[in-house]
DNA sequence: TTTGAAATTCTCCTAAA
DNA sequence: TTTAGGAGAATTTCAAA
């Protein structure tokens, strides 16, 4: 699986993650080469899985959700059938965006979005009741420094 | 800037964020409008500053970045020219790809990628000796359990 | 006011050289 | 890589709800 690309390649996954929506032929034009195998070299990185999906960022506060914490959870086991058990639950939960598995002291990380502190509030209570959940500690973002896309280019 | 979306909005900005690169006409089909209006809508959806910006999802892994690490780091003060200070060097540092300010014990969490445990480390090495910075304690992701688009729709 | 239908213009994609 | 042809999309206009 790990790619072979050379510097047109990275030029395009540069621009796609700077602009997921611009057309073939200005990202041509952009990396320097005509648009026909720029697109089949966008093709070829979807194909290979490199590019995984296009996504439109949005505005959270503009629509309301004012909110976005952390939490830091730790689990009284690491059973894989404990483990397992909490992956699903989090993905049932609306209100958790992003979930990563830790090593260390806690064992997942979340990041929250919810429209209110209440309605977090809510959910904190929900997770700590939750089974198998033994920690939670909770981080209240102030603002946002820095949200750049997945991987360094450039 | 606080938006009157109605439920064609909601549902555009659904489905831009599960494809933000679906045409527009397709996007008119599974909205259940014409293309024009739509059209019209995600412009002004755009323009108001909701949909910020589109970006290519795409695989660290499969492109040689292994190392997901989580870094929470605690600043000797809270003054605001360290603040910005701080802020100022995280834009900088390229292993960065998300940074928050805290509330509570910690002032800021980083997320980072880099090729191998031993770039991040020597980025540690350099954090640590930032000027202002306090404390760091890292977390090293084992496996992505979640990651959806910003805010919860439907 | 906003939609939707139609028509035009434009741009992109694909195939062939 | 460039070109040409054809397809489909974006955008504007206009009529109507």
């Amino acid at each position: 699986m790990k790619a072979n690309l050379d510097a047109i390649d990275w030029k395009i996954l540069k621009e796609l993650q700077d602009d997921g929506r611009i057309t073939n032929v200005e990202l041509a034009r952009r990396v320097g080469i005509s648009a026909p195998p720029c697109l089949r070299r966008v093709r070829a990185l979807e194909e290979s899985g490199i590019i995984t999906g296009y996504r439109a960022l949005v505005d959270e506060k503009a629509l309301g959700f004012d909110v976005t914490m952390f939490a830091m959870v730790g689990l009284a086991s690491q059973a894989e059938a404990d483990l397992s058990a909490f992956v699903a639950r989090v993905q049932g939960w609306s209100i958790v965006r992003e979930c990563y598995m830790l090593s260390g002291e806690a064992d997942f990380i979340l990041k929250c979005v919810a429209p209110t502190l209440r309605a977090f509030q809510a959910f904190i209570e929900e997770l700590t009741s939750a089974s198998s959940v033994e920690s939670v500690k909770t981080s209240l973002t102030i603002r946002r420094v820095k949200d750049a896309p997945a991987v360094p280019i450039g």
